[in-house]
RNA sequence: GGCGGCAUGGCCAAGUGGACUAAGGCAGCGGAUUGCAAAUCCGUUAUCCCGAGUUCGAAUCUCGGUGCCGCCUCCA
């Protein structure tokens, strides 16, 4: 079975040859860091960390990079406009940096909480500055930049293959020029590779062309390169950077090097709320931290990944909160498979069975091998979630057969949930930890003397009782649940 | 205006020519189980936006509509 790759260049899914054998190098987009990260920065982090994971699994060396922009992202990207983080940081009345850091962190902690694995490297763009004034000497020197009263802007018409990326083409772009045309330029899409920095500016660096600022497509080319290749696998980001950011990067990067860039460029879709597209001007974004006030942060993910990478998502509290059920549905499952096991283990090992032919007709075997030609599918986690669910269902059924469980059986199912639930996909935790401020094991003693002494009360058929403490119980979030074999309780 | 994408059951969403008599989740309905609940299991709910065409065969390809969305300005 091949891994096949969605790759944007060619606009077809093609199979997926590292350039080194058994190594991948892959970089994706990193924020800008100039606000709390929003449920986009979810859907693309959260489905690009399925795809490292997804590499890893299958045996690749992989180095994630993924770069935090703190310099020289305008509101325009016409090179007009400001620097995103200098206004930002003019309005919280701190020191850029200080804004930098302060959403850096937040950065991560959102993405933390999500089960994002962090990147091998997380390079800064201000930490690059030296790199990037070497590029841009490089540009000029082999004639693809010039420079203008100390701004240096490439020069569009000296790569001929300008759109090959997002299919645009040179003519076209210039009839539907919105913006006002900065006269500096010789052609309208030429872009800033170094701007000039007014004197008020505060973030500037001395370079060969009087101080100034790195453009922000150059941030990309530089440390993709500086830490992975001239040419590397997989570069990733949101679908809205096609263009102009990453048609940029192609064109700098192959012009300084005389090579190809990237091999595969893969994109993920965007988000909406409530079904209208999620955007400053709309006011309608979601801030993770938001979100996480009314969803755990696994019911993020788990919604995320409900949709392929390349789907645009809509986000709404319906698909949320149905989401949130079936997160739960599956975990309980793993759980109850978990709770058997450590009791078997205590009468010693137990060998994993994977040959059990489950109600489905399925064996764990099968199941891996389904899950597998799902992901190897573009990466289809929609698909492989689903495939967790029949497994879910097949043991459940399983449990509740009756009769002697087979420890082995339910020992594969455990390690398959892991493996594809936890690992890869990461939505299913090593495991389910107990609420804060309550000792577990004093926890379960009380609970196992609420239950005992219900069965008391049902012994004697106090149902009214037992039910009231079954009740009052729910309403604190505790539920039990009275089976043949005995109750048992959970959080809600 | 230019370029690109999408349209699948009540909702969300996989599937891009033949094991689709269309995954999976949520919601609903019927049944099993239960003292009652809960949980769980079983069954049940679609011919794939419209029209024409290609093909032995199309949700899947082509053409023409209709609707929505993205990029070309902010944004992952």
């Amino acid at each position: 079975m091949a891994l096949k790759v969605y790759n944007t260049l060619t606009r077809k899914k093609e199979e997926f040859k590292p350039i080194e054998q058994g190594k991948v190098g892959i970089y994706v987009c990193g924020p800008t860091v100039y606000g709390h990260p929003h449920i986009g920065h979810a859907k693309s982090y959260v489905g690009f960390d399925v795809i490292v994971r997804y590499l890893r699994y299958k045996g690749y060396k992989v180095r994630y990079v993924q770069n935090i922009t703190d310099v020289g992202h305008l509101t325009d990207d016409a090179d007009q406009g400001e620097d995103k983080i200098a206004k930002r940081a003019a309005l919280e009345r701190v020191e850029p940096m200080e804004l930098v850091e302060k959403y850096m962190f937040s950065y991560f902690e959102d993405m933390d909480s999500l089960n994002v694995l962090r990147p091998d490297i997380s390079p800064r763009a201000s930490g690059h500055i030296t790199e990037q004034i070497e590029m841009v000497t490089k540009l000029i020197e082999s004639g693809y930049a010039y420079d203008v009263n100390g701004s240096v802007y490439f020069d569009i018409s000296k790569f001929r293959d300008y759109g090959k990326l997002s299919g645009k083409k040179l003519d076209d772009l210039e009839e539907g020029v919105r913006i006002d045309v900065n006269p500096e330029k010789r052609h309208p899409s030429d872009f800033a590779l170094w701007k000039r920095a007014e004197a008020e500016h505060i973030m500037q660096w001395n370079s060969p062309w009087g101080k100034g600022f790195p453009g922000w497509h150059l941030e990309c080319s530089v440390m993709s390169m500086k830490y992975l290749n001239a040419t590397f696998d997989i570069h990733g980001g949101g679908i809205e950077n096609v263009f102009p950011h990453h048609e940029c990067e192609i064109a700098q990067s192959e012009s300084a090097n005389g090579q190809q860039f990237v091999k595969y460029w893969m994109h993920n879709n965007m988000v909406t709320v409530d079904g209208q597209k999620m955007g400053k001007s709309l006011g309608n974004f979601v801030t993770l931290k938001d979100a996480f006030k009314k969803y755990s942060p696994l019911v993020v993910r788990f919604f995320v990944l409900s949709t392929h990478y390349r789907s645009p998502m809509d986000y709404s509290d319906e698909a949320l909160s149905s989401m949130e059920k079936g997160m739960n549905r599956l975990h309980n499952t793993i759980k109850n498979v978990r709770e058997m096991l450590s009791l078997a283990e205590l009468d010693g090992d137990v060998s994993v069975n994977e040959g059990f032919k489950l109600s489905s007709g399925r064996t764990l075997g099968e199941y891996k091998d389904i899950f597998i030609e799902a992901m190897d599918d573009d990466f289809n986690a929609t698909k492989a979630m689903g495939i967790l669910f029949d497994l879910s269902r097949d043991t459940n059924a399983f449990i509740g057969s009756g009769g002697k469980v087979d420890y082995g059986v339910l020992k594969g199912i455990d390690s398959t949930f892991r493996v594809f639930g936890g690992d890869i996909l990461g939505i299913v935790p090593d495991s389910f930890g107990e609420a804060e401020g309550v000792n577990g094991d004093q926890m379960d003693s009380l609970m196992n003397l609420i239950i005992d002494t219900r069965k008391k009360l049902r012994d004697l058929k106090n149902w009214e009782l037992s039910d009231e403490i079954r009740n009052k119980l729910d309403e604190i979030g505790l539920v039990i649940e009275d089976t043949s074999g005995g109750a048992t309780w959970r959080r809600k």
